[in-house]
RNA sequence: GCCGAUGUGGCGGAAUGGUAGACGCACUUGACUCAAAAUCAAGCGGGAAACCGUAGGGGUUCGAGUCCCCUCAUCGGCACCA
């Protein structure tokens, strides 16, 4: 590790008030020339890998980006001051389609604009002060990272986690590419808001649904309840049993979750889209049928749910019922979705409201199968489904079991037994849609030969290079579709003519891996250096709730992919994630450019300085919640700041004597260290704030105390001085630099200091005395006083004798350092 | 509709079941100043008081902002998922 000693610059006069801007320029070009924060693998201390999610190369970093980088800087700062060996790098996702449209707007090359961004942002970031090892910065876009993209892709596809089929997807119109399932938000497309149109196309799939069982399981990994439960209702499991049905096209198979209501079925449904519509339908419903499934394949899928109205059309055929053997007609309907399940069910309309609502308006028969405990039979005309759990009826043989979803295993034996029905999970989580008809992303490493069709690119041919110089047609097509320079290439296989595959990857897989790659930024045999796996997992990871599903669901299943592939004995990635909140408009919007409520941080560190931003980042609000910008609260950090100058360098202050003694100074002192570092530990950033503006209180009045100029005091201001280092780095190196400390170095390479727990336990405390309840006063007495002396002193107080006056005492609780409390009646 | 989170002064918020409102903003008053800013000092939930106060209602407990049940409000996720 470099831990050349930073020169302390003591020539320079001090100035009378603090003045962050020399001094805070300072210190960021004096760490960056002594490489304070370069991280050295063969360091001392336990290794601890703290990251935040790397943003995009947008132009700008926002305050958003200094919300979520400062308190996780400073709690990395801490840690190493602990005596870890800290890995905080940063990199950049610079993958998307802004620069695609940058590009096409301003008539130049996307790389041009992502790298001059990325260029500028670095230099932002290191004015926030931040500890980033800056050595092992990269870019997604860079041909040594996106050739692992494609290396990955190929190994996948060995495995049979890569394929290529036809089929429904999404197709944003505006940013002309398909989507993933996980980008498709209310129908809309996630980055533009366009309505999402469904299109009938051939795409390259990554079988992400064969993990998804596993992905179910957070135990390897701490991650907030929240986001548990959103990648658990994203992934929808559901337990149930595919049931056969005879029809005129051959059997057909649906998946239900209520199996106990089998005999229940009165008809089925199939999706617009289903593959058996048209050899179903009959000659007299053709017309009918083609018109309908045609009018549905227009609808997007935000104008399909938002019809109030069930809509629906008969085939004319019938199904066999496995059980009964009666005749069910067969129904087209846009409330089946073809993507979940066969695209088919079976509809038990007296259990199930979509099938009641469908049943109602179609005239189709109800069957009660389930009644209520206790219940009477169900109406001949009922006027809803009844969907809990009860008792089957009218179902010959299964007559008086109990159905419902807990009943569900015994109900699918006995239909396996009589070779009807098979146990089923089904998950609401689709094979990730990986590829995009884009330009600026990792080109899909796969060629078209004429004879052997589609065939991956060679590993030592890799990376395949996303051409230079592109131009963008005024339709903003893909340059990559017309460019036959880069198309031509020949067959891996057979040294023929070959196309290129002209899709790049969704930008997503960058993300998905990135953490491995920080290990070893430049090396050149694999995706990461197998040598360095013992800096694995990454052991705080922080970054939006945003990315909840997307990033965190695909970093996951990579993860466990590279696990089976034997590159990581790692379950998860990430042993433990945190989100913060989000900074608001000071309207209490979101922050945008046409609202007017953007606040930019550069503006911030010009007027006040960059500690102050830092610390009134941590101070605003808890940082898992954010909230609105406050541009008058700022003014507290900052004026605090002053005072802890002033507090350093002032001399001796004007005003009242104090009578503070050394036991007292000493005590707030560290019972402060106390509650920093158990802040610090559960990421309680505005307390930790909060503790420390009130030692500087305190020691503001023990400068005009008799402990000023003792040993005492400054014991207090070493502490309080590396106290304040992680939280703001650069006037905390100052003071260190200034106090004499450049002889240890800096002061982000001192050690934490350790709480004196005698200095930070009071001999006697002041606690409230209860009488039956209601505080009526307080004592001051030894914290180990005994009950006896407690009561006394608690009774010999004038209130609490006229509250127990004349009344019977029935209880007397004392709770050390707590409470006293006289129960009366 | 389903799932989840959150409701505390004018504002942001603090508080292992133990004196509710730490810390800060804003505000008020005073000192300094010709004046303002900055700084320093003091005050700051309601009420004259008894007391009342952590969205509302119940409960557990010697004691509830905190635990349990119900209701309301706001925010977030999913949403015809069979």
């Amino acid at each position: 590790m470099t831990t050349e000693p930073t020169k302390p610059n003591i020539t320079e006069p001090r100035p009378e008030r603090y003045n962050p801007h020399a001094t805070e320029q300072k210190w960021q070009d004096s760490w960056e020339k002594s490489g304070l924060y370069t991280f050295d693998e063969n360091g001392k201390g336990e290794k601890y890998y703290a990251m935040t999610m790397f943003p995009y190369p947008s132009g700008n970093l926002h305050i958003g980006h200094w919300y979520a980088n400062v308190a996780p800087d400073a709690r990395a700062r801490w840690m190493r001051m602990r005596g870890y060996n800290v890995l905080f790098p940063m990199a950049f996702d610079a993958f998307g389609l802004p620069a695609e449209n940058a590009a096409i707007k301003n008539k130049t090359d996307p790389a041009v604009w992502t790298y001059k961004n990325i260029e500028y942002m670095t230099g932002q970031f290191k004015r926030m002060g931040t500890m980033i090892d800056w050595s092992r910065k990269f870019a997604t876009s860079d041909p040594e990272y996106y050739r692992w993209n494609q290396w990955f892709f190929i190994e996948f596809w060995k495995r049979g986690l890569v394929y290529k089929k036809d089929g429904f997807v999404n197709w944003c119109p505006q940013d002309q590419t398909v989507l993933a399932n996980e980008q498709v938000v209310n129908g809309h497309c996630e980055r533009c808001g366009a309505p999402v149109e469904k299109r009938n196309l051939s795409q390259w799939y990554m079988k992400i649904t064969d993990y998804a069982d596993e992905l179910l399981d957070f135990s390897h990994t701490d991650m907030p309840e929240k986001v548990r439960l959103m990648q658990t209702n994203w992934i929808g499991k559901s337990v149930g049993a595919e049931v056969t049905f005879g029809t005129p096209a051959g059997p057909e198979t649906v998946f239900t979750t209520r199996p106990d209501t089998l005999i229940g079925a009165t008809f089925l449904v199939l999706a617009p889209e289903h593959a058996k519509v048209k050899a179903l339908t009959t000659e007299e419903q053709q017309g009918a049928v083609t018109a309908y499934v045609a009018a549905a394949g227009r609808k997007t899928d935000v104008e399909r749910q938002q019809e109030g109205e069930k809509t629906g059309v008969f085939t004319g055929s019938f199904a066999t019922h496995p059980i009964t053997g009666h005749q069910l007609p067969i129904w087209v309907a846009d409330y089946v979705l073809v993507t979940y399940g066969t695209g088919s069910i079976m509809a038990v309309p007296a259990h199930d409201e979509r099938d009641f609502a469908f049943a109602k308006k179609f005239d189709l028969p109800i069957k009660e199968v389930i009644r209520p405990e206790g219940g009477g039979a169900m109406p001949q005309d009922p006027e809803e489904p009844y969907t809990g759990e009860g008792q089957i009826v009218n179902s010959g043989e299964f007559d008086g079991l109990p159905g419902g979803k807990a009943s569900i295993a015994a109900i699918v034996a006995k239909l396996e037994e009589k070779g009807v029905a098979k146990a089923k999970t089904t998950y609401r989580l689709r094979d990730w849609l990986f590829a995009r008809q884009r330009y600026w992303g990792t080109p899909i490493p796969f060629v078209h030969c004429e004879k052997c069709g589609l065939q991956p690119v060679a590993q030592d041919q890799l990376p395949v290079k996303l051409p230079d110089h592109v131009t963008f047609e005024a339709n903003g097509q893909s340059p990559l579709k017309n460019n036959r320079e880069w198309l031509a290439t020949t067959c891996p296989n057979c040294g023929g003519p070959a196309e290129r595959d002209t899709d790049t990857m969704d930008t997503f897989v960058d993300s998905s891996w990135y953490m491995y790659r920080y290990l070893s930024p430049h090396y050149h045999d694999g995706p990461f250096d197998p040598s360095k796996a013992n800096l694995l997992p990454v052991d705080l990871y922080t970054g939006g709730i945003e990315h909840a599903i997307l990033h965190l669901l695909y970093s996951r299943f990579w993860t466990k992919v590279m696990r089976d592939m034997g590159l990581t004995d790692q379950h998860e990635p990430f042993a433990r994630l945190r989100n913060q909140g989000m900074i608001l408009g000071e309207d209490g919007e979101k922050m945008s450019k046409s609202r007017g409520n953007v606040v930019d941080p550069d503006d911030l560190v010009r007027e006040y300085g960059a500690d102050t931003v830092r610390s009134f980042l941590m101070f605003i609000a808890p940082w898992e919640l954010g909230g609105p910008w406050d541009s008058q609260g700022i003014n507290g950090p900052s004026k605090w700041l002053s005072r802890v100058w002033n507090l350093f360098f002032e001399e001796k202050v004007a005003g009242p004597e104090e009578k503070l003694t050394d036991a007292e100074v000493r005590y707030a002192v560290h019972s402060t260290l106390k509650k920093v570092g158990d802040d610090f530990g559960r990421m309680s950033f505005n307390t930790i704030i909060a503790a420390l503006m009130e030692l500087t209180n305190t020691l503001v009045k023990a400068k005009r105390s008799p402990v000023y100029g003792t040993p005492v005091w400054e014991e207090a201001l070493s502490i309080f001085n590396l106290m304040l280092a992680p939280v703001v780095p650069h006037i905390a190196e100052e003071l260190y630099q200034q106090r004499g400390g450049g002889q240890q170095g800096s002061v982000h390479t001192a050690s934490w200091p350790t709480v004196d727990e005698a200095a930070a336990t009071r001999d006697t405390v002041t606690i409230g005395v209860q009488v039956s309840g209601k505080v009526r006063g307080e004592v001051n007495i030894s914290r180990t006083a005994t009950q006896e002396e407690a009561l006394a002193a608690a009774k010999a107080l004038p209130d609490v004798q006229r509250f127990t006056e004349g009344k019977t005492v029935v209880k007397e609780i004392y709770v050390a350092g707590r409470i006293i409390n006289i129960v009366v009646r």
